[in-house]
DNA sequence: GCATGATCATGC
DNA sequence: GCATGATCATGC
């Protein structure tokens, strides 16, 4: 047998074979090679069928025709001479051109009784994850898995990157086995890394737990969608302008949540326009978003929401409230607006609301002990959305779809049809509209989380103990 | 009084 | 010009 086209013990020539895929296709890549050797000659058939449903299908011929690997067991590395594991994460191009990964990546999956025993340093996750070769490509159902297009490989050193967090979250997800609550599992639990549920049908995939009698659905960890649309944000960054555009909130070993309660910290029971003072900034009675304003500028979010590494890595969710006298607030909480031509197109895993709703939330919650007095800054709270509340989000999202879907515009669901979410319009007047998959346009319209929702599962913990 | 629809400043 | 993160206004 002649020698692979690349070092099976080097990482680094692993990576450079890989970044012979960008912007073409496998085939197109395939066909220029003068030798082809070592590589797997005999295609098994099943490649060439194409099965919409079978998401693995570039990532199986990745690894075989173009690594010449077989498709054997995945308990060690992909390549294990290197310590490198091959993972292909697709992507899609957003009604305004933009590009994104199209869904969360999938690692190994657990089970709770294995992963109970288990401390980080000597975990599967960091043992497995530790070299990570993405590749990332235009996906597109309908198209033969060797004529994808590749946009970027790379390798993503996850612990040299973000250790501190990811320890936090597998730590999160693992305190939740130990403490017999292997059900409530949610994936806004944590930050980067999630605990998702694997499995078209939950019920086969109910597992035993190791501290509970209660049977919780079987789960895979998984970097979160946000996490590995800014990790291929990032590379791409690096690629093309040789550095981070990014600013770091945290330096290392840093915790996200108590470097945000300091930072808001000297701003705590000061009024808003107190704030503003003291940050020399303008405090305008005609800007509806002042408070949430405010917050961002505490947080060093100037611009977009687009420069600072662990809002993007994260998609954590910076809101605020204004709370009454009597502890309750008057505001349902909105969201983007709905692209109308995108929706239609997308799965609810795959949506920018469960990306949202599976986010951890920080709640900047400003206060008037009376109703002539300002908002003073009272606290900043993290919070998520439990697992047993996704269903009727996701009821609300398909709803939407199916009303887009067929142009009806009128009867999205309204904030009287349930307790947690609605559809209600977000312009800058009534003439502000949006292109349809119909070709009309309509009245710029998002989702929002229902006042009441929040009152009770957020102010209520905080402003209304006794009700 | 509350649900629903309308609208505002800001920062790119 | 447009998206965002909200708050305001009104009519039942």
């Amino acid at each position: 047998m002649k020698g692979l086209l690349y070092d099976e013990a080097s990482i680094h020539s692993i990576v450079k074979y890989a970044q012979l895929l960008e912007n073409k296709s496998i085939d197109e890549v395939n066909q220029n090679q003068r030798s082809f050797a070592g590589m797997n000659q005999d295609i098994p058939k099943t490649f060439f069928y194409e099965n919409k449903n079978n998401k693995g299908k570039f990532g199986n011929y990745l690894e075989y025709v173009y690594f010449g690997k077989k498709n054997d067991n995945k308990s060690q590395a992909d390549f294990p001479l290197a310590n490198l594991e091959l993972k292909t994460s697709p992507l899609k191009t957003l009604s305004n051109y933009e590009v994104r990964v199209k869904e969360r990546l999938v690692l190994n999956h657990f089970t709770f009784t294995d992963i109970d025993k288990e401390i980080f340093e000597s975990s599967r996750f960091k043992k497995k994850n530790e070299n990570i070769l993405l590749v990332f490509y235009h996906h597109n159902t309908n198209t033969h898995a060797g004529d994808l297009k590749i946009e970027l490989a790379d390798l993503w050193q996850c612990f040299k990157e973000d250790e501190a967090q990811l320890r936090a979250d597998w730590q999160t997800i693992v305190n939740k086995v130990h403490a017999g609550k292997a059900h409530e599992i949610s994936e806004g639990d944590t930050l980067y890394l999630g605990a998702c549920t694997k499995g078209a049908d939950a019920k086969s995939s109910m597992q035993v737990q190791p501290h509970s009698s209660i049977m919780a659905k079987g789960r895979a960890l998984c970097f979160k969608s946000c996490y590995i649309n800014h990790i291929f944000q990032v590379l791409l960054q690096r690629k093309l302008h040789g550095r981070n555009l990014e600013t770091r909130v945290l330096s290392e070993n840093e915790i996200f949540e108590e470097k945000i309660n300091s930072i808001f910290k000297p701003y705590l029971k000061k009024s808003a326009p107190e704030i503003c003072e003291m940050r020399n900034e303008k405090y305008n009675l005609q800007n509806k978003s002042r408070y949430a304003d405010i917050a961002k500028h505490i947080v060093g979010l100037r611009k977009s929401e687009d420069n600072l590494y662990e809002f993007n890595a994260s998609g954590i969710q910076l809101k605020t409230v204004r709370v009454e006298p009597d502890g309750t607030s008057v505001e349902s909480l909105s969201f983007k607006n709905i692209d109308f031509c995108e929706i239609v197109d997308e799965e609810w895993e795959e949506s920018d609301f469960y990306s949202a709703i599976t986010s951890k939330f920080i709640f900047v919650l400003f206060r008037r002990d009376s109703k002539d007095m300002d908002y003073y800054l009272d606290r900043v709270e993290f919070w998520q959305i439990p697992e047993k509340d996704y269903q009727i989000f996701k009821d609300v999202w398909e709803d939407t779809k199916e009303k887009v879907l067929r142009g009806d515009y009128e009867h999205f669901i309204k904030m009287s049809e349930n307790h947690v979410s609605h559809i209600r319009p977000k312009g800058k007047n009534s003439e502000d509209l949006m292109y349809t998959p119909q070709g009309t346009f309509e009245k710029k319209k998002c989702f929002w989380i229902n006042q009441e929702y929040i009152q009770k599962n957020v102010l209520d913990k905080f402003y209304r103990y006794y009700n």
